[in-house]
DNA sequence: GCCAGCTCCTTTCGAACGTAAGCATATTCT
DNA sequence: AGAATATGCTTACGTTCGAAAGGAGCTGGC
């Protein structure tokens, strides 16, 4: 990831909307360039292109998600594909990061089996022979593009897996990981019970904050990918509450 | 629909690609009003623009599909909501009809549920607050974004509503309609199941063609919806296997 | 040290783009 | 019927776009 990139993005991240022009002449560099820039981030997906303008592309979308934090999200994306082997099963859920993971495996694997309930993964790795993906029914929701209800848990049944990769809003001491959204924390637990172990993909600045609704997952065995600005006091209360804890 | 619009997707569909200025002086209209038009139908998902030129969408998309014959799709699809009321549930297929059946009721009724299992349709009607979606699960076909598999199965047993909406490659005379592809004619038969009508959107182009696997849907009641080219000869061929047969 | 090869950036230019203002033909209102 | 309004198209203009060609800076080999 170029350093230019990041800076792009953290300025739209504020901004939502800019000038082609005016982001160039901000950088230091030539139309020409911002433009062949901002085409990159678009054929990631991250942004959205317009005549002279170029936005982040709607923050309900994963895509525009995937914008905020996007080397961190990265590295632990890559990290978390180095637990599947070549032909190997695993599910994902709807996270920012497991739709990175999602397309990790799609350009770094072979013939690799996702089983998610997020469309926008489903979609996000159509381009590729080397994934292969089953969706879990459910109610769609508009925004997220995600399946939930009870139909998630009626479909998950009809698997199991090693590995389940699910995202997090937030960590609690003493409560566990948490979930901004109570449809598809559910969801999560549906899969969850699906999978031998649960990994954690989120970004070290999560564990400041706390989601709503907590995830619950009670006799699982517990991992978190996340990187390296992880603070010692949350590491350690991770850790006590028996979550391994690995570092991007 | 526009005379315009229906030309211009005539020749896109037979010429894919072609240059903005030259399409608008084979219309005799300015490249101004050529690009109005153009842009409205990349709105509708029909084609894609990139600077300089308008092309089809991926014909493997149902978007590229749905530029052949659209003006025929589009009256099937209204005539088909009529069935359709305020607050009611249907369940609908991937074929291109039924996805503009979908964003009919979108854009002319209030709180229908639409249960399918074609990825593309939940997402063509995301922007839509008056359609709820429920994808059922399966495997994701890459090209046509359509799951399929014994997850479908499993998934439609959850449900019973009174109509099936479907698509068809072809009608044999004795044999039914036909599908183009196994799997997701295997797809129309689990949800058939949980269905006490099915009907058939179709364009009449389709009954001079076979497709290669029969969709089989006995002891079903079956209609179909075609627009008004349909010939006697099919017309009576329909009504002998005890097919209703509407124009739209 | 220094040259070849590579990558990345800039300058340049004609073509394409979006917007606004103007004109002509329908449509509606009184 | 005649004026007011609406619709659809064109011309015109300043801006942005994509592609090609040239230059600066880095890297590796001798």
């Amino acid at each position: 990831m170029a350093k230019r990139d990041s800076i792009i993005l953290h300025i739209l991240t504020t901004e939502k909307k800019v000038e082609v022009a005016g982001l160039a002449e901000r950088l230091g560099v030539s139309t020409v360039t911002m433009r062949k820039d901002l085409d990159a981030l678009q054929a990631k997906g991250l942004i959205v292109r317009e005549h002279g303008f170029a936005m982040l592309a709607n923050p309900n979308d994963v895509g525009g998600r995937l914008a905020y934090h996007y080397d961190e999200k990265l590295l632990i994306a890559r990290r978390a594909a180095e637990l599947v082997p070549d032909g190997g099963t695993v599910m994902v859920e709807s996270g920012s990061c497991c739709a990175l993971l999602a397309r990790v495996l799609a350009d770094t694997k072979q013939n690799v089996t996702v089983i998610t309930n997020s469309a926008f993964i489903a979609n996000y790795v159509r381009d590729s022979a080397s994934v292969s993906c089953t969706l879990l029914g459910g109610t769609y929701q508009h925004d997220s593009q995600v399946m939930v209800g009870p139909l998630v848990h009626t479909c998950a049944q009809e698997f199991y897996v090693d590995r389940l990769f699910i995202g997090a809003d937030g960590w609690i001491d003493g409560v566990g990981f948490t979930n901004a959204d109570q449809m598809r924390a559910d969801a999560v637990r549906s899969m969850a019970a699906s999978a031998s172990e649960v990994v954690v993909l989120t970004e070290s600045e999560k564990f400041g904050q706390r989601g709503a609704v907590p995830m619950r997952l009670p006799g699982k065995r517990v991992s978190v990918i996340t990187d390296e600005n992880v603070s010692d006091e949350w590491r350690q209360s991770l850790e006590r509450s028996g979550v391994t804890v690995t570092i991007a």
